[in-house]
DNA sequence: AGAAAACTTAACTTTAGGTTAACCTTAGGT
DNA sequence: ACCTAAGGTTAACCTAAAGTTAAGTTTTCT
């Protein structure tokens, strides 16, 4: 099955976290949580998730400013946001959407309702937004076949190297961390050694050549042309 | 029963998209919705819809525009669209039927004849279609007459392993995930085990030959020449 | 109704892919 | 130049996913 969607709600009262997770984790979804905007920027950044839950009304950095910088983030340009508002404040939407949000939520929480949107949310965005091919220094990445073309010979790769192929050419230079890495494709539950990306890593440069993957020696990977 | 027909409802205002959903639900349609026309064009590409409501108006890309993008995929060169306008926008139309499309309903929506119309377009695809011969790598297939012949020889396939062969070799190359496959030929609500789609994927491969179906391990099934 | 065909399932085997352990190499700080 | 910790390498091992077969079920056809 199709790894887990991630869900990071951030609001400033712990009850509603609760409820969120409980809620959300029932659905089989894994969940994050942030008790104010810059934790919560901070753990997306870390865990990029596929959906972020944030409430409109916090103190210091609310909603909207949080979405402002979340959008700012390059990996995280495609995430699904919704606010969390209170029933009477729907004027706040249009300002909502302008910061970049793709809906709402409104607070008292109908569960069923949350989880329906939640739902309908991750399944429009899912697959969606990021281009399905791509092609950078000679490798060309093909999502629909999970194909890639290096020199216009056609290789065969693995799931695991596929993703992690995906994952660092998604964003070319960009280092990746080892938690970035691990998070995105195995999720942050899962437990594996260090040398499991390493080993990855090797058979990626062994397929694809080594000159493409650099290794920044105490933070991480990244692709280059 | 036959299998829900799929019906794709594309408009920028959610409370149109909850109108058509709750009364297509209502007459037992399987709906799926998106927000604009870039994002309905994903959703078309994955869910494979038998009918596609296409609002004209939406920002960004407009209903004529999407259009023209979704006849460009083979996999829904058949798909039936119809576009949603306003009633006074009727010069619209000429240019509507230049892009593709099927038919028009206008605003506002009157549900009881939004539904005949829906039914009555159904009705006529279904027999009807237009392209449903394809030959690929001296594979014939022959849609109409639910026949495939394979170098010359004509083989009778049952109709679970016909579908497969036609949904796989709807788009070659491109990975089928189980849960494509499961949606597209059983439906989404359908639970059978996962060892069947490898009984109907082995039969495939007894009578068509190995070498066209390729497994993507722990990803799904692609169809090549 | 009975037979045949199609479909699903269960139980088992096989295998590709993933992980790890043990060891080796190297970069970069002092 | 040395030392150390991070990363590289290899091959053996393990496991989840897919393949296989045959035995039920259900459906369809006569």
């Amino acid at each position: 099955m199709a790894k887990k969607p991630k869900i990071l709600c951030v609001d400033d009262e712990q009850d509603i976290l609760d409820l969120l997770t409980f809620n959300l984790e029932k659905e089989g979804y894994d969940v994050c949580t942030a008790l104010n905007g810059k934790k919560g920027l901070e753990v997306a950044k870390r865990e990029l998730p596929d959906l972020i839950i944030l409430d409109v009304m916090m103190p210091e950095m609310d909603g909207m400013e949080t979405c402002r910088e979340i959008r700012e983030i390059p990996s995280l340009q495609n995430v699904v946001i919704t606010f969390l508002t209170a029933r009477n404040e729907d004027y706040s939407q249009i300002a909502g959407f302008e910061a970049g949000a793709d809906d709402f939520i409104t607070k008292p929480i109908r569960q069923r309702l949350l989880v329906s949107k939640i739902k309908a949310l991750l399944r429009r965005s899912g697959p969606a937004e990021v281009k399905k091919e791509m092609s950078i220094g000679g490798i060309e990445i093909d999502r629909e076949k999970y194909l890639v073309t290096k020199d216009g010979v056609q290789i065969q790769l693995p799931k695991k190297e596929f993703e992690l192929l995906v994952l660092l050419s998604s964003a070319p230079g960009r280092v990746f961390t080892r938690e970035n890495i691990l998070n995105s494709i195995w999720g942050n539950d899962v437990i594996v050694g260090d040398r499991t990306i390493d080993v990855h890593i090797r058979k990626l440069r062994e397929k694809l050549g080594d000159e493409n993957f650099k290794t920044i020696k105490g933070v991480g990977y990244k692709f280059e042309a």
